[in-house]
DNA sequence: TTGAAAGCGCTAACAA
DNA sequence: TTGTTAGCGCTTTCAA
């Protein structure tokens, strides 16, 4: 079944393509009478305007590619969700590709996306190793990283704080009295969570406390992970009244292998997480955690890319969002009568 | 900066355009030498097909529409996730919009869509309406609902046997005891609650107990409103061992409630959900539900649209999947001396 | 104010 | 096996 073209409009109305053209696009040069007869017209006949042949002589898809490691992530959803929201206010539509985690895939992404002619790109990367990977792509399509802090590198991304976030979360335990805090699931490959491990170093070294770390040997994190590590962690003996967890994901991961040998959190243990998604609000988690605040990252890297469209590429820019304190039930003040 | 087009490759390898076209796509009619040539230059130059050129002579996009109520809502997110998959496996791309539950958005979505020259949709209706409200496009563009049963109406849907899910769960709770079950959550404006309703009816028939409900008197299910529903139905007397509620979210919003007024899981009160959301396998949270197979349900949703495209909407097809119980902690075998 | 025509990058029918 | 050409649906000069 034929979709009604321009043409067709046209002969119904007894004008050439090119003044209806000029009808739809709201051009100046037609008379106002013509204009609502075509308008009109269109109307009845059910005619769509094609948005790829229209896209092909504008040299502009309004189209943003959006590439993450899993939608089926909290963070990354409610990012998702956000970002579509932002983008179809500004007139965008957000074709979304979920890379498993694997940079070969981003790569293969990229080019999808390139040949799509998206406007831009956003991507939450796997990792530090995407930048290196995507980097012959950079300067041909305009892009925005999200989430990852790519410090010393001239592209543009948008992330939280994550350094200052981590002193937050130590300063906040420290003033309920913990004095062992234990960073849980420091790993490589990330500067998202080498910034965190930095950032807990430095409260730790202001506080005068001793840092220690629990590390995450696995590629990335996940509850499944965080309660795999924990059970090692809580079979042996244990030094630290409570527990700075990397993640939300790792934190939940905790929770549950706490739960397993009786260990109560906060009563025995207090449990800070990072991110604050969504799971984290929910009944009986109710974790304390500091906060990235996804709304304003997902509307920031929009607008971002966009001015980057607008100015051709000009530049780069790092936004960094302040994080926040989300406090919730799972830290308590310290005592030494605490189950160990 | 321009991209490199077919007639760059050409130029520089010396042939008409349409050779390269031939090398690109993979025609027969065409020497292996100058194929080889011709592809290894185009690599060499950084050539990428403009996907939107072959879209517009091709007649298709290999793009498909999505449009749910909200990835933000771990179901959903869960279902676009194995739907990228599935799509990109057979070679397509996902345009996603959320529609905030919003049934003038979802039209305003199918317009935009078809501008867009997807190959078909792919959509979450936001309720019942949607139907109506949408009948005038689904004849122009191949359409496949996921999730709403659509009983009587001649248009493609994959949904979960809600009535049977309900059957499922009513029968385990009676095999642990209980013989008052009180169904939370029912609700109008959605056939896949009203199916769930139905099936916990007729269970309730077949074993001899009295149906009880407690009707969920939004728009729709969230934590926040299932906690709302039941610090009400906790205020008054209760009557049940067993509460069945009418989603997973809803669930969520009970244990919630419970745990403020000191009620326990499974101890005094049984809990079963329906959806086996993400979140229902949390620590501490444990949630014993019936499971909605989310992967199965998005290939099949996939698979189903796609035939529709290739076979040029011949007819329509409903694809009911089964249900099934997923046992955790939030049950247990009814007690006389259960706290009231 | 309107129409005619070129061209966006590509595929495919037709010629050579 | 290769080149020439038309055309997909649209916007936009340029002429009228």
């Amino acid at each position: 079944m034929k979709n009604v073209t321009i043409k067709d409009v046209a002969k119904a109305a007894g004008v050439s393509y090119s003044t209806v053209s000029r009808a739809l696009t709201g051009s100046p040069e037609i008379s106002e009478e013509t204009r609502s007869r075509i308008l009109q017209l269109s109307k009845d006949m059910n005619y769509t305007a094609n948005t790829v042949a229209r896209a092909m002589v504008m040299k502009t898809t309004k189209l943003l590619g959006l590439i993450l490691t899993s939608v089926n992530n909290p963070f990354m959803s409610e990012l998702a969700y956000h970002i579509d929201r932002q983008a179809r206010a500004r007139g965008y539509n957000i074709i979304l590709c979920n890379s498993s985690r694997d940079s070969e895939q981003e790569r293969e992404l990229f080019e999808l996306m390139m040949g799509r002619q998206v406007d831009g790109i956003l991507l939450l990367p796997s990792g530090i190793e995407s930048y290196n990977k995507l980097h012959p792509y950079l300067s041909r399509i305009p892009t925005v990283f999200i989430g990852e802090n790519l410090r010393e590198v001239p592209e543009s991304y948008v992330s939280v704080d994550n350094y200052r976030g981590a002193q937050i979360g130590v300063e906040y335990l420290y003033k309920l009295g913990h004095r062992d805090i234990l960073y849980f699931g420091r790993r490589r490959g990330s500067t998202t969570h080498q910034l965190r491990a930095e950032g807990y170093a430095a409260a730790c070294e202001h506080f005068g406390l001793t840092p220690r770390y629990c590390n995450n040997t696995f590629s990335f994190s996940s509850v499944k992970y965080g309660y795999q590590l924990a059970k090692q962690l809580f079979s042996r003996e244990r030094h630290f009244s409570a527990i700075f967890a990397a993640t939300d994901t790792n934190a939940l991961g905790i929770m549950q292998a706490a739960e397993e040998i009786g260990l109560r959190i906060p009563q025995d243990l207090s449990l800070l997480g990072f991110d604050n998604i969504r799971d984290s609000s929910l009944p009986r988690i109710e974790l304390t955690t500091i906060e990235q605040p996804m709304k304003m990252l997902a509307s920031v890297a929009v607008d971002t890319l966009l001015d980057k469209i607008q100015n051709d590429q000009a530049g780069y820019s790092h936004r960094i969002l302040s994080p926040a304190l989300i406090e919730r039930s799972s830290c308590a003040p310290y005592t030494p009568a605490a189950k160990k």
